[in-house]
DNA sequence: TTTATAAATGATATCGGTTACATCAGCGTT
DNA sequence: AACGCTGATGTAACCGATATCATTTATAAA
């Protein structure tokens, strides 16, 4: 691997002017320009990239925390964070943390130890909690999707309290009055927000709330089904189910046919995220959309502007979501209404 | 920030100490080590590891190329990777490519400019064709999943060929002839060696292969839709469908379902790889396991080898598959068997 | 031609670690 | 006391680029 010296050398120049020639090409003259040029193709010279970082301290590395890799709707926000990170010249260091606070340690000290210039968090955990405390400094950080409350910095979400209020209200206004909701682990604040615009809508239309109702899952196709088969068995039991993703949802429409009844028909079932399958479950699942790349591409360019020093206070970018009816939710059954 | 330097100042010793203190802690003195873990504490001293990285030349840093992360098997094989690189000391830099060349090659070259060490890629194509002509050097890559076969590196793999084969078998057995197959590009060994699989079960049943029973898709829950629809409008249309991978054969489902045909009972359908939602499907999906976490563990451990040179030749490694059978297949329809 | 000024280039410090080599103290041997 | 050996520590070169400052060369004005 030849270096900057090489191509000095061969070209009959210091090094600082092939710098130069690389960098700030009308700093120097066309004739020497050409000749470090030929010289650069010559020995197919490529800079040593690691010492430009270390040179500059700028390592144009970005972490990204993400919960799950294999959730679907994850998948697409990194899809978005990726593209919006090439676009500007970073790349992205993934760690898919399975939400162990140990993993997330770990890669958020590369924040510290300089090899990433930032962070994204996709979880409502601060990851820098315990390493702060030594350094005192506040690092480069952005959280979306599901965020903290208590922290000051940049974060991208989803009115989750508006959308999950205007789906249960989709479900009230074609007659169901029991309606259960499969949530996500209860400390969660996305499991809170979406419960609470949930019970607003319950609230508004004077549908008393019921605790047994809510069901805790943790966002996976079984827990979607176990959660169905459970709520079904109640003495009163649903007409509709509100599930905080789609997996659940799926989850819980199996679990439903196999009890032998019918969706829509017999009891109605919502999801939220309109991943892929989401078009193509039977029936094809009615669901909140959430434009999931641009959670991605949204949280990069504020963590990249972050860094960049080009922005001032911490601001909450919220995001659009939109209520895609297919045919899992339908009328209320006559005689249960 | 502070650096090696300081430590060696509040230490009283020499920052040569200081990094034995660290690296190679029974070279110095008990006494001395002491005070200088003191200093670290104190300082909240964290080591710039670009520095040492750039020192070093060793970046421990690993590319991975992969077509979409939106894919279910692929963010599978992703979490292995990151697993096996985590345990190892090793960051991932991941780049969803979209197939697109242009950006494959901006992240291979991640790899000349001694950004990462080496490269994993998921697709049968050589990032470094363009690159490599003009440093003519071998650099360390990995290929699994979808496989070269012109090119020298190690390679994971599946025994496709073998695994289209026995659901072909599956699909004889249950009497069924007229046997599609939605597969995917046709360039694609990974297509080729499933083609081949499912003509060496044909013939070894004697059952005439037809050209038009093979549907070229794109591996997306549509292009399965798409094919289904299409090839139940032929005049002598198939009694099973066997799709190159899972999302296919949910979209292809969908079709049937909707032009008022019943899986099995009408036509049966199978997929590869068993994704989360193959067991989650109406009907559950009878599909080809594989080990998608071992993928991506078994190729970053083979490029750790590759790059830390305690690799000979270039293996191959062929991971086992399973036949998964669920409710998707059943026998053929008794008046057209 | 001389001088002032701008443009081009060179020499070298620097980033923050690691490591080869030099130095030195302590100890046992003869 | 002289010598050699070991263990502990210090000095400084080094990795490959960038950037500052000094210096040379070209250009224009006097």
């Amino acid at each position: 691997m030849s270096t900057i010296r090489d191509v000095a050398q061969l070209a009959g120049v210091s090094v600082a002017t092939v710098s130069r020639a690389l960098q700030q090409p009308d700093l120097v003259s066309l004739k020497t320009r050409t000749k470090v040029l030929t010289a650069v193709k010559q020995l197919g010279y490529k800079p040593n990239l690691m010492a430009v970082k270390f040179r500059s301290g700028k390592t144009r590395n970005l972490v990204v925390l993400v919960p799950t890799v294999a959730n679907v709707f994850f998948a697409r926000v990194i899809s978005g964070m990726q593209q919006a990170a090439h676009d500007k010249g970073y790349s992205l260091l993934l760690c898919n943390t399975l939400a162990d606070e140990e993993m997330e340690q770990s890669y958020a000290r590369m924040v510290h130890t300089s090899q990433a210039d930032g962070l994204v968090q996709l979880r409502a955990h601060n990851p820098f909690a315990q390493l702060d405390m030594k350094t005192g400094s506040v690092l480069p950080m952005v959280n979306a999707c599901e965020v903290l409350d208590r922290i000051a910095c940049p974060t991208v979400l989803l009115d989750n309290r508006a959308a999950a209020c205007a789906m249960t209200e989709h479900l009230l206004q074609l007659g169901h009055k029991r309606i259960a909701m499969i949530k996500g682990p209860a400390r969660s604040p996305l499991t809170r927000d979406r419960v609470a615009g949930y019970r607003d809508a319950l609230n508004a239309a004077g549908v008393a709330f019921d605790e047994s109702l809510l069901y805790p899952g943790d966002f996976t196709l079984q827990s979607g089904h176990k959660a169905a088969t459970e709520l079904l068995a109640l003495p009163n039991p649903p007409t509709a189910l509100f599930c905080e993703n789609d997996e659940m949802a799926i989850g819980a429409m199996q679990g439903i046919k196999q009890s032998g009844l019918k969706v829509p028909g017999d009891i109605s079932v919502a999801g939220f995220d309109d991943i892929s399958f989401a078009a193509f479950s039977d029936p094809p699942l009615t669901t909140i959309a959430q434009p999931a790349e641009e959670f991605g591409s949204t949280a990069v360019s504020l963590l990249i502007d972050l860094i960049e020093g080009r922005l001032g206070k911490a601001p909450k970018v919220i995001l659009p979501f939109d209520l895609i009816q297919r045919a899992s939710t339908g009328p209320a059954p006559a005689g249960l209404s």
